[in-house]
DNA sequence: ATGACTTTCACGGAAAGA
């Protein structure tokens, strides 16, 4: 099974490259986020039309999550609540069951900085879902994947010096995502596959020539029960979708497991 | 040194992202 996560930056405004992600890898399941659609304009048609249904979380503006799957399996159980959730207004979370596995894609708070308000409604996100893991853990395998808007380790960060005092690096949101990861059961798939050697990136901010100066940081993650993590095959960051016509500033990362 | 891009909403430019 291929499980696909992707920040799009504008569902509407990648559905090209979205089209080219699903024709190219043709994944089973894929978890995106900031699809920035309101609930009629999500792109229903256009993504059947590319072999795909889709449960969605779309309240316009800047959020907005979905999980699509190749029509041929069913998308179970939807549902867009979030017990805890500061933000329940905003469309940041969806869980679904395909094929057995309960999925969330997920779409983090910000934060914008660690004296803002946001930095401490976003602790209190990374809480519920820290909480929702310990729920789903007890009923099954799950994986949590979108945008954690967190660094895990300095690893990273590609200047952890410069992200000093900023968000995504500090303690407390570490230790926020840790929650998650215990309380769920859960692995990052990514150090799980490669461990610490590997230093790749997610996201390029789209000024200063970012991306192909490599600067960038790993804030896109696939969280993965234990129970599964023995059929972690491969994780790949596909960077070709960040470079060509108007790309998202992240790149989709996919996730492989053995049957 | 600073800002350097992209999207949304809405029709100029602010807000937000990370």
């Amino acid at each position: 099974m291929r499980v696909v996560s992707w920040n799009v930056n504008s569902l509407r405004a990648r559905l090209h490259r979205v089209e080219e992600l699903l024709a190219q890898h043709q994944p089973d399941v894929v978890l995106l986020q900031e699809t920035k659609c309101a609930p009629e304009q999500f792109p229903h048609e256009e993504l059947a039309a590319m072999g795909y249904h889709a449960a969605d979380a779309s309240s316009g503006r800047w959020t907005g999550v979905a999980i699509l799957a190749r029509r041929e399996l069913a998308i179970e159980d939807p549902t867009t609540e979030l017990f805890g959730n500061p933000l329940a207004s905003e469309a940041r979370w969806v869980e679904a069951t395909v094929s057995g596995i309960r999925f969330a894609s997920v779409y983090v708070v910000n934060g914008r900085s660690l004296d803002h308000e946001m930095y401490f409604v976003k602790l209190e996100f990374l809480q519920a879902i820290a909480d929702r893991a310990g729920d789903l853990r007890e009923k099954g395998p799950m994986i949590i994947a979108g945008d954690m808007n967190v660094c895990p380790t300095d690893l990273d960060v590609w200047n952890p010096v410069a992200f000093e005092g900023h968000t995504h690096v500090s303690a407390p949101e570490r230790k926020a995502l840790t929650r998650v990861l215990e309380s769920g059961g859960l692995v990052d798939a990514h150090r799980h596959r490669y461990g610490d050697d590997a230093v790749q990136y997610t996201w390029w901010d789209y000024r200063a020539g970012s991306f192909h100066k490599n600067q960038g940081l790993r804030i896109d993650l696939h969280l993965v029960s234990e129970s599964l993590a023995g059929q972690i095959a491969d994780v790949r960051i596909l960077r070709d979708l960040r470079k060509g016509d108007k790309p998202s500033d992240h790149a989709p990362l996919e996730l492989e497991l053995t049957d």
